[in-house]
RNA sequence: GCGCCGUUGGUGAAGUGGUUAACACGCUAGUUUGUGGCACUAGUAUGCGUGAGUUCGAUUCUCACACGACGCCCCA
């Protein structure tokens, strides 16, 4: 049997809705903050992902999906959004578009050449957005808010942001150097692991799981230490921005990128859910000054933030969060024989059109397997057409949940569904938000805290 | 790339070096019920990840590979 490549997935049924509704949620954050999708190709020249991140990196070296097409081109599969947005930012000259900055967002799947494990696939979905042409501080603000915005439209609860900045290129490279120096002679207290990183990447020994409890990384020299005036005005500003739109952020500062285009902000959005595994980043993102430049376009500053759908689909089910995915059928049509189905065929259709929910029977089966199947469906209604009740134009509707059934004309049938199922099965609200109050339409949110449930928030509950 | 554990039907799983691979759920059909959901009856893996080896014989032992789970490295 051919099976699945490895670290990949099938995404079907229950959770092929969850995804679906995260992408609705998306689309919409995106356009109240007037972001535009963009949409770029899966393949891009090698080069492009491997200018940039640095031709030694483990990223570029051992975890890109690298391929020759029959042309001899020299392909990879994007292992993430923000360089194909970057190409067609300069390929299309969008800077020159008086629209500025500019602000757009992608959804979709990326290729990365890595072990699997949890929250790690090879293939994988990213959502991200990306303000290109912005250096103001209130651009960083704003994507770390609309990040945030995101998780709690979703209803995630137990997120944290963590903040930090690496601060302009001066200032990063003081600290490194600083960073190394302070290690060096303690270095042999050190793992194995950092005391490779020492020269490679002193940043990362910060971010060490094995000596995480150690003094010398608890006294390590701090990256806000070491920024320049400039740096230090645009981080407090960042932070003034983030407390103006009441966005809960911690300042973290083991938090690095991994690659050398970022400076300044840097943040990371963790999942604080039980059960999450090692993995429980569901979102980071921060400024890459650099980047346009080393891709032979106009000096651009940007900044930008990119989400992992599978990850935050983890902490969905993990938080056990309610989600609005319809999972029932509004009518189930049953038949017995040639006649009856055939009506079922007709029904079915006129229903459908007139925008209710409607299945039927294609598997032959008897009736009494057909009230189970309408079950398994979650019909909220069940009609079994009768040869006798057509002859007399109507058809016996019955409730699937108390069981009552009534003999309704079929001229009114339409209308009689349009209002039952609006009264017999109401659509529920009932949210938790921030506040703690547990609130439906009458009983809303107090206001504080910002819950992003959709309900109107008043200052009095 | 490294480490650890795992892989039995539609699902959850038990189990053994040797004629029919337990049990449960599910599913299908039948009896009964005015049109089901309860109950009862029957059916439902020539098959135990793939390949090779040990053996008279392997799903059970060994090895390799694949896949899954988790962790390390790395994390765009």
């Amino acid at each position: 049997m051919i099976q699945r490549q490895k670290g990949c997935n099938d995404i079907y049924g229950r959770e092929a809705k969850i995804w679906k509704y995260i992408d609705q949620v998306i689309d919409a954050l995106m356009e109240k903050y007037n972001y535009n999708y963009i949409r770029t190709p899966i393949f891009e020249a090698t080069e492009l992902f491997h200018r940039g991140m640095g031709e030694t990196t483990d990223v570029v070296t051992k975890e890109s999906y690298d391929f020759e097409d029959k042309g001899e081109r020299k392909l990879t599969l994007r292992p993430e959004g923000t360089a194909g947005v970057v190409r067609a930012y300069i390929e299309n000259k969008m800077y020159g578009d008086p629209n500025q900055p500019v602000k757009v967002y992608y959804n979709g799947t990326m290729y990365r050449y890595e072990r699997p494990q949890s929250g790690r696939d090879r293939e994988l979905t990213q959502f991200g957005m990306e303000i290109l042409g912005s250096d103001d501080p209130l651009s960083d603000a704003e994507i770390i808010s609309a990040a945030v915005n995101l998780y709690k439209m979703l209803g995630l609860k137990e997120i944290k942001v963590n903040l930090n900045t690496l601060g302009d290129n001066e200032s990063r490279n003081n600290y490194r150097k600083a960073l190394i120096e302070y290690f060096k002679p303690h270095i042999k207290d050190l793992c194995e692991d950092c005391q490779e990183r020492l020269e490679k990447n002193p940043l990362r020994i910060l971010d060490c799981k094995v000596d995480q409890e150690n003094e010398i990384l608890k006294n390590a020299p701090k990256t806000l230490d070491y920024l320049n005036e400039e740096s230090r005005d645009r981080f407090e500003k960042v932070q003034e921005y983030l407390e103006i739109m009441q966005i809960k952020y911690e300042i973290n500062p083991s938090i690095v990128r991994g690659l050398d285009y970022y400076n300044h902000t840097v943040f990371e959005i963790e999942a604080k859910v039980e059960g999450f595994g090692s993995n429980n980043v569901i979102g980071a993102g921060g400024r890459y000054n650099g980047l346009v430049n080393q891709l032979d376009g106009p000096e651009t500053p940007c900044v930008g933030f990119a989400s992992g759908i599978g990850r935050i689909v983890m902490a969905l089910e993990l938080e056990k969060v309610k989600l609005p995915i319809v999972e029932d059928i509004d009518l189930f049509l049953m038949y017995v024989n040639e006649d009856e189905k055939k009506y079922a065929a007709y029904l079915s259709q006129e229903l459908r059109l007139a925008g209710f929910i409607v299945d039927t029977e294609y598997t032959g089966r008897a009736l009494k397997g057909q009230f189970k199947q309408a079950d398994r469906l979650n019909a909220k209604y069940t009609c079994v057409l009768n040869s006798e009740d057509l002859n007399n134009n109507e058809v016996r509707i019955k409730n699937n949940k108390t069981k009552e059934e009534e003999i309704i004309s079929l001229d009114v049938l339409i209308y009689y569904l349009d209002e039952k199922i609006n009264t017999d099965f109401p659509e529920e609200y009932e949210e938790e938000c921030e506040c703690g109050h547990h609130h439906d339409e009458e009983h809303e949110c107090c206001g504080k805290g910002n819950c992003g449930c959709g309900h109107h928030h008043e200052e009095e509950e």
